[in-house]
DNA sequence: CATGAATGAGCATTCATTCAT
DNA sequence: AATGAATGAATGCTCATTCAT
């Protein structure tokens, strides 16, 4: 028997499809739940839309539930990464804005389906798996907008500050964005480049639809 | 059975109880779905909910479907009422905005876990009961939707109406409005009083977070 | 309308029948249990032997493990009532004895299935119902035993007792009765009355199958 | 592939390794199907057992049914094979019988949990796979009891066949037995050797608890 | 040989719904 | 009108077994 160095690359490479297999599964999770909500979704939908049968899901994650966590912590990742990008120094607050905006429209873009189960979170405890009468987890949206909220703190200028605390802003931000992601995801908008939008946003957040007592209609509020 | 003289009062009593009971009923499945989604409440628990057995329920609804969709009306015909105000004249724009508003979010307050179900209606389908594959119906949210845009159309001065359609306007409304009611929504601001946040939906809708460059102020991120 | 007394009498009756039916239940599990094991028993199994669907059995039970721990919490109340008749004065520790077996095989007799299932939890742990790995609970069969060492402890006459400890002499018991037990339970003799036995498993506790040293042939134990 | 002399000696090395093997996995099924019961194992829990993965042990045998079919011959065969020792001439009965409980005996501190199983065997159907509503095969266990009591027959004196059937010798000596080594097998008992009860049993099968009233003793029960 | 992956069959349990009372 | 009981149709999950590597 001739000497032969230990193989460890081989078992590299089967972790690697293995952890291929478990990203695709996630992937359709996310279609699946984003379609039916969680309780709604079966295990063999689940596996249906990644092309197995549904006991196969179990060599990859122990329940049900555990396909939910990876799929709102892999989001949770995604979305948070977004903040990480290299802070570049010399550009305006609105510049940077329309940068963060920009990765986070593209994120959303590539993650569609992701993006609803995510954002599901918010109003919707449903998506969270949880015995029923539980205390609902904190959802992995709070993290994104104490994110945001951080983010303000430090980029944004001071007057703006001064006017609103910072996590107002990020929940406005969320806000304006919400509504158009949610024209987005409906159907018949499907077509429309949610990247688009992105400037429509970026503009109504800093000036709002338009003050008509600014411009000429003479108004009485106290 | 004896002869009794026709009491056309009677029946008329009967069927405001049982008027009555649905309503209980709504009201407490509303609660339930709004914790639970759709497809994670149960019979049980929405009856639980309103002091009942599972089977009572059936004296009153068909279904379980037949429950969320008297629910979804409800909420529907509620909200489309706001808009059924009569129209003062001789008030401005903003002022008309300002009452519409006050009684949405009014409307909210009272009616708080319909709320959460009929917002959720907007990303997440889970709270739709549909046969799984069905195509989605359309939500009573976006009935409001094009409510409120047609009410732009209509009051919205002709300035504003020029830089953004009614449309346009209607969504960034409502996810403005979103935005706060997520916030009052999560559990730990449930004591913060809705309406409180009508004066700064309104501004921000208006003039937005505070343009930056218009204000002439230096950006002075590092 | 007229007065009338509550009527107490009538919910008595619902438990009454309800009770009934745990017991019917209980009983076709006993069939069951002894014929394939716990875990080879099915909800499935379990209903159709008394005349259910396996969902009809959650009106019961809360789950196959509780009608297991029903099953045997009966038995050995039942057999343990077999100590706990009259304690009659003026008869041999010999005719005790008689009577407490007459009554010993007229309960197996009448609850032949149960018996298998009891006497299992003897030697084999899978009639228990236990996440794998766990720790074997007391079987109710070693109450038995306990209880059998606590009535010679309490009847044998003393140089029986100084011969033997109670609790051996309640092993050798137990070990007579099963042997004639596992006969009578085995299909083949499934016609022989046990009881006709009694007498015999009586003679042979009190004198064993004969001594042959104490007969003619010398025998060399040291 | 190149010639090479024929080497009949190497592939009886691989016959007797592959046999070891066998043998490792019978011995851990044993342990698990103690454990568990035959349902109640999982060819996961043997293969662990056994230090394998599940797939492993389908080298060695088809099935799960095989292997409890191979656990029970390899018994079967040895508690038999203890009958086959060289008959002595010129030692009473007793002695005779002292040897066949001291190699029985032994077999059985040997073969602790294969032990369980083939006791098992008597009374709980669960041990056997089956499947469902078929007949029961006749259990290995029989098969050592007709053993015996040819045993019997052989060697029995005279006078003890006449009060006994044969049939009847040996299931009360089974039972005795089987009581003993209940206490032996029960967890808090590990500790004593089985081998010391050995003469206890000869001395209860041959005289029983003792006969009071043979004994002349009064009754001393109140 | 041994293993990870995959699957068909099955099983405990849940749930919307029906029905007799 | 209301309920306990009952059930058919799932649904999450387990497991013996097969197969490619």
């Amino acid at each position: 028997m001739k000497a032969r160095p230990a193989r460890p690359a081989r078992p590299a490479r089967r972790e690697r499809v293995h952890a291929r297999t478990k990203e695709d599964i996630i992937a359709s999770a996310a279609r699946v739940f984003a379609r039916d909500g969680f309780s709604g979704s079966t295990m063999e939908a689940i596996a249906r839309e990644a092309d197995y049968t549904a006991p196969a899901l179990y060599t990859y994650f122990k329940s049900k539930d555990e396909i939910f966590a990876s799929l709102v912590e892999a989001l949770t990742e995604e979305f948070l990464g977004v903040f990480e990008e290299p802070t570049l120094s010399g550009i305006t607050f609105v510049q940077r804005l329309e940068l963060l905006l920009g990765l986070l429209f593209g994120l959303a873009e590539r993650r569609r389906e992701a993006f609803v189960v995510f954002f599901s979170l918010t109003t919707n405890q449903d998506l969270l798996p949880r015995k029923r009468g539980d205390q609902p987890r904190v959802p992995g949206y709070l993290l994104l907008l104490e994110r945001t909220a951080a983010w303000f703190e430090q980029f944004a200028p001071k007057p703006m500050l001064a006017r609103h605390p910072a996590s107002e802003l990020a929940q406005f931000l969320f806000g304006v964005c919400n509504a158009f992601f949610m024209g987005w995801l409906s159907p018949e908008n499907e077509a429309t480049p949610l990247a688009k939008r992105s400037k429509l946003v970026l503009k109504l957040f800093l000036s709002g639809a338009g003050n008509p007592s600014a411009t000429v209609v003479p108004v009485g509020d106290r």
